[in-house]
DNA sequence: AATATATATTAGCAAACACTAATGTGATCT
DNA sequence: AGATCACATTAGTGTTTGCTAATATATATT
């Protein structure tokens, strides 16, 4: 009789599903970060960014306090970087056995990439 | 130096990230079941559950083995159940959290649902 | 007040996703 | 062999997502 509401939760870990955002999550482990830090340490698009700290701080991953013009966002509290750490050694353990056990290497979730993989057969 | 390849990683959590798979892995919790059972206790769609059975199993969250005409699925192992749970404990916190500390009551991921909140201003 | 800086928001688009209905495949039973 | 059951796969469709470029907002600086 656990049985949260579903949907909530889905999206709640949706936050978790996109690489971007776990890098964010990752530069956020060991300190706070503004926007500007975080884009310079990605590389990545202001925008896009800022986005996807939207996404995080909607889905309770993050928060953020203002200071003057900066932005300083961390991760929510120390839970979340428990769960962070156990994703991260679930993951590494799920994916060695997986390359072990099976001859698929790669992760493939979902109906994605079919012909992605058919054509691109000389690959890595 | 944690890095891992944040892409495989994504698609590893991206199991995670749906209503209806949570369903699944919730109902797996207990223990092992064929697809039928499966979709019998979700009130599903044959097809619709066994894609996502596919996905999970693509993500290396479940396996799968045959047994005659049926196909028994459960959690990989013991770890995935350890995720879950950690999941669904951080989750409940900060659900609590938001709906504590803001006005906002339902965690919104991304830039989901802006209309559909706007328009049924009276639900629940 | 004007300008610069930091961040957020909007619009538009292509790709990925979740769903349903229909069909395919393989195992069991008669 | 033919029918049936359990499950997988395919095709089609509408929705959601992630990205970029452009624009807006708010704070700080001159």
């Amino acid at each position: 009789m656990i049985t949260t509401n579903s949907e909530v939760k889905a999206k709640f870990l949706r936050g978790f599903s996109d690489k971007t955002r776990l890098q964010i999550l990752e530069s956020l482990r060991e300190s706070e970060k503004t926007v500007s830090q975080i884009v310079e340490t990605l590389k990545g698009n202001q925008s896009n960014i800022s986005q996807h700290l939207a996404c995080l701080k909607g889905c309770g991953i993050i928060i953020g306090r203002q200071e003057g013009k900066y932005i300083y966002y961390s991760l929510r509290n120390e839970e979340i970087k428990q769960l962070l750490d156990l994703m991260q050694s679930v993951f590494v353990n799920v994916e060695l056995e997986v390359a072990a056990c099976e001859k698929n290497d790669e992760l493939d979730c979902c109906q994605s990439n079919k012909e992605d993989v058919a054509n691109e057969s000389g690959g890595r």
